[in-house]
DNA sequence: TTTAAACATTACCTGACAAGTAATATATAA
DNA sequence: TTATATATTACTTGTCAGGTAATGTTTAAA
């Protein structure tokens, strides 16, 4: 393991990336959301779901329902949607907010990993869902 | 969690970089070394133990035993430590060599996730252990 | 020769958690 | 009423980091 991204985040950047590229007043079901993007459809509804309630997209219900992005993938940051699932990533243990190292202030690997770490999230920062669509002649958004 | 270094890398940095500031023919013992750096005595050893197979560092069994570093700090680098500990980490899963991804060619995840991997890397390589001493002004440790 | 103190090595335990499955509830349009 | 959506909770399972335990081997000093 040690993947600095779960599979359930990737699956996170694949689903708003995927929404990304449909046009505007159109909505896609899950069951073609995780075929499209090779999840399974029960996995996919509960990531759809935390995605949900952060805002990022909208969902209806029943017969006719399906969901949407309800952001603008051009501002929407892969940091932001990597949080909502949970992005709680550290180079190092010794960074994280509960822990007692007890070489602080003698040690200077921290300070190492401290910088990497803000250089690397940065760049997540920067990174916005709409440059990651997976097609982008079927893409919608201003400019067509 | 999900921290790319884990405990046992981050004590084999601590390791080799606290033997980088022994005198030349000088040696410390586990012992010793373990309570500097505040590992678990058994669990220094295991490290140690790796550490010598790898040729980064020399032990001497015995009533008078102990162990040195047997690299140049200036020229080994954090990459080539951690990597001895198993530095197997990857940005993403769909990074790793039998990961069989789907949406290969499609996703633009991958690409992104690649160069961010390369560039975390490179500074791992850049960093030698002779960056990290504890204390610079005392590089010979006198009095011990 | 005995013993103390060092490193060497293997085996095992345990809690956390990622990843996925199962089951059921709820909503809506035809 | 029914088919087909999403919503939600609970459970299963495998992996592994991190640490502990136990025992072996080596060497120098008593």
């Amino acid at each position: 393991m040690n993947s600095f991204i779960s599979r359930e985040q990737d699956y996170a950047l694949r689903i708003t990336a995927r929404l990304a590229e449909l046009r505007k007043g159109e909505q896609m079901s899950i069951k073609e959301l995780s075929n499209d993007m090779f999840i399974s459809k029960i996995f996919a509804a509960r990531i759809v779901h935390k995605l949900k309630l952060a805002g990022v997209l909208g969902t209806n219900q029943g017969r006719t329902g399906g969901m949407f992005l309800a952001s603008d993938p051009k501002k929407l940051s892969a940091y932001q949607v990597l949080n909502i699932i949970g992005f709680k990533v550290k180079y190092n243990n010794c960074l994280a907010d509960d822990f007692n190292c007890e070489l602080i202030g003698k040690c200077r690997f921290h300070g190492f990993f401290h910088k990497q770490e803000i250089i690397m999230i940065e760049q997540f920062k920067k990174m916005k869902i709409s440059d990651f669509l997976f097609n982008k002649t079927k893409q919608n958004n201003g400019g067509h």
